[in-house]
DNA sequence: CTATGTGCAAATCTTTTGCAGGCTA
DNA sequence: TAGCCTGCAAAAGATTTGCACATAG
């Protein structure tokens, strides 16, 4: 119902230590309110306000992404050299990016089971590690 | 030797079944003269080529990076949302992203061993699955 | 000779930024 | 009220493209 996804945007929000504007509730609600995962791109979040009736500028959609990213509520997927990505879910976990489409969905973590991974060279700290899987819908 | 790097340049070119035009060989030269593999951003190529008195221009440098990547000489690597990366080595293997200097090395792939991997949806095909280590240098 | 390839500049696309006005705490 | 936000338009980058000229086969 209407009034939880409003709810889940702002506790979400407010997770984040974010100011609770209307525009930036407006994308929150877009984002967590059904409680699934996103992966969404800015101009795609962008066209989703406008369809649901939010006034909400294309600056401030990639302003508030990345606000978000900074507080740590979402993260930034690279799979796409021209296009910028991000999800609602902030574990590490692998991406189906579907080449045709350029859609990303995630995909099972419980599948995936790296048994030896490459040390990070000398002086290097090893910060996060993307598995993208890269598919295509069969002709 | 000089006359050694033009040789592999060239017959690397001729592996692609691509025109071995003035531009073409220097920036193959470039890529493959010392017989190690690259990866270079079309910008940073451009400045290598120039650095070593060949006239190209940065358009061609763009169109050849992408002609080597459509005949298989090249591939690209996703890393970074804001530039292209192109790799000499087409094999599938992992890289370490350096998040600081935005520099692009190969990962040892016997290092890494995946024992399981999440299987390509249903109707889906998968085209490849890219390991990218994101490290940065010890402050 | 004909099809490709090249170079320049202009165009395109995504993302960021400057600045004036608006709104939360 | 003070400081953070927003929106618009302009700026900034990276990459592509149109078109006239050059060149490999």
């Amino acid at each position: 119902m209407q009034t939880n996804s409003e709810d889940r945007g702002q506790k979400w929000l407010a997770r984040g230590g974010l100011r609770p504007t209307r525009q930036r509730l407006a994308l929150a609600k877009l984002l967590v309110g059904d409680g699934g995962n996103r992966h969404v791109t800015a101009e795609g979040l962008y066209a989703d306000a406008r369809a649901a009736g939010e006034a909400v500028s294309l600056a401030t959609v990639y302003n508030t992404l990345r606000a978000f990213c900074e507080v740590g509520l979402m993260q930034e997927i690279t799979v796409d050299a021209t296009r910028s990505f991000f999800d609602t879910r902030m574990d590490d976990h692998p991406h189906y990016f579907w080449e045709d489409t350029s859609e990303i969905t995630d995909a099972p973590a419980e599948d995936l089971v790296i048994s030896r991974l490459p040390a990070a060279p000398a002086g290097a700290e090893l910060t996060r590690v993307d598995v993208v899987l890269r598919v295509r819908h069969i002709a």
